[in-house]
RNA sequence: GCGGAUGUAGCUCAAUGGCAGAGCAUCACACUGUGGCUGUGAGGGUUGUGGGUUCGAAACCCAUCAUCCGCCCCA
């Protein structure tokens, strides 16, 4: 075992099972998609370092990138994540969009960080954004998406929680505070750190951060008041709208919510599980104003958030929200009953199949206990057998593999009684 | 990059210095025209790898590799 070759560190192994849960997942984030009508698209995977360098944080390029040189002797990277893939592809093809652009994406990832529970080196993500638009209404329209997804999955707003804020508000917040501009990053990052330390060395942070005593409890009123929103026409006008949209049982206002990524410049929102077993966020977005001129556009607003699978997953898992695994999508197994009817139940099954059945046959003749055991453990609802006495006469056995019984029909209505089994299993 | 833990059968684990085991899974048989249940039996191991201590090492020591958990960062 140990000189065996190992799989990459940090990459995805999927297994039938695991890749019917990407499949799920994969599943509720298009419907979810498209109900808002977002058309689907997708990008490089193998983009240039120079690419990310421009806003995407330093951790993030120098620690977190695989990069390599290619034959060529470039310099390449696989993507750590989408938004200035799709800023570029928009400026390409700026003149010629219509916009608004509302576009979504789910694709690998790569990031090189130390594995560990919710985190791989390599990824799903979700991302969808709206371009072309700058109000808190299109800003609720993403928000509505990602509640519309969580519900979809099964996770009601007592399982999972969307907390938002705005960059803007907090910022005349921390000019209120007498803050100085350039601290305001560095005090936003401690911010996002708050949830994670204790409260006194928290403070003692904050005090090494350059802020005096009054700024820090001026700071923790503000992180403690839960109306803040209220002075803010942006998050005012938003939660109106996602009550009009209907998911405002979703949403709570949270001033602790900052984000770590530079570009976003207004409203900033991520979601949570409740019950928060698993400290990581579900999905984050935000409004990035800046984008698409720091990558050699026009000046254009946008907004999205991404979504990782590897969370998402494990809160399926926890909460028992998996769908049942099926493992083989046939629904009816052809016995083969001995080496002279081996080739019967070959023509059976293309008849089967032909009739637009997905039918598997067994693949060599075999004792008939070992074949229906195998019927049995890939869950197929049917079991057909074709010995000597049905030949002879014409028919086939079918047995329901769900209910035991068993009966021999006619060739010509094969079709319609496996049908009727599968109607009602 | 830093810190902590763990590596024994396909899986989950036991054996704490003295014969390497159990449950589950697999396969066979009971049951050569019928799965799930039951019973009986079988196969499966260089105890991650390399070295050291010892009469004797799965266990103790050193190194190394891998995995998991946390920090940093983030989906």
């Amino acid at each position: 075992m140990a000189n065996k070759i190992q799989a990459v560190k940090g990459t995805r192994e999927f297994y039938p099972e695991q890749m019917a849960l990407r499949n799920f997942i994969y599943d509720k984030v298009r419907k979810a998609s498209q109900a808002f009508g977002y058309q689907e698209w997708e990008a490089p995977f193998i983009e240039t370092i120079d690419l990310y360098a421009a806003k995407s944080g330093e951790e993030l390029v120098k620690k977190q990138s695989f990069t390599f040189e290619d034959r060529g002797g470039d310099f390449v990277t696989l993507r750590p994540e989408l938004t200035p893939s799709l800023a570029r592809m928009i400026a390409a093809k700026q003149g010629e969009l219509t916009f608004p652009v509302r576009w979504w994406s789910f694709g690998p990832f790569w990031r090189y960080e130390q594995p560990q529970k919710g985190r791989s080196r390599e990824f799903f993500q979700w991302n969808i954004d709206m371009l072309g638009v700058n109000s808190p209404e299109a800003d609720a329209e993403l928000i509505a998406i990602a509640a519309t997804f969580l519900r979809s999955v099964g996770l009601d707003s007592s399982q999972a929680t969307i907390y938002v804020n705005n960059r803007r508000l907090m910022e005349s917040e921390f000019n209120r505070l007498g803050i100085p501009a350039e601290n305001w990053l560095s005090v936003s990052n401690m911010v996002d750190r708050r949830s994670k330390m204790e409260p006194a060395k928290w403070d003692a942070y904050i005090l090494d951060g350059g802020l005096n005593q009054t700024q820090l409890d001026g700071l923790k009123a503000t992180l403690a008041n839960g109306d803040l929103w209220k002075q803010s026409e942006e998050l005012t006008r938003l939660f109106a709208a996602l009550n009009a949209l209907g998911i405002s049982e979703y949403v709570k206002y949270d001033p602790n919510i900052m984000r770590g990524l530079l570009y976003y410049t207004g409203t900033v929102f991520e979601a949570f599980d409740t019950s928060g077993s698993l400290k990581r966020a579900i999905l984050g977005g935000g409004r990035y104003d800046n984008l698409l001129a720091d990558v050699g556009g026009q000046p254009l607003s946008g907004v999205g958030f991404a979504m990782g699978d590897v969370v998402m997953g494990i809160i399926l898992q926890e909460k028992g929200l998996l769908p049942e695994f099926i493992p083989t999508p046939a629904a009816a197994l052809v016995t083969v009953f001995d080496e002279s009817l081996w080739m019967k139940s070959f023509e059976l099954t293309a008849e089967l199949r032909a009739a637009g059945l997905n039918v598997m046959v067994y693949p060599e003749p075999a004792k008939l206990p070992k074949q229906f055991k195998f019927a049995d453990k890939m869950k197929m609802k049917v079991a057909l057998v074709l010995g000597p006495d049905e030949v002879e006469k014409g028919l086939v056995v079918i047995k329901n593999l769900v209910s035991g019984e068993q009966v021999q029909v006619k060739k010509e209505a094969l079709v319609e009684s496996v049908l009727g089994i599968l109607k009602n299993a």
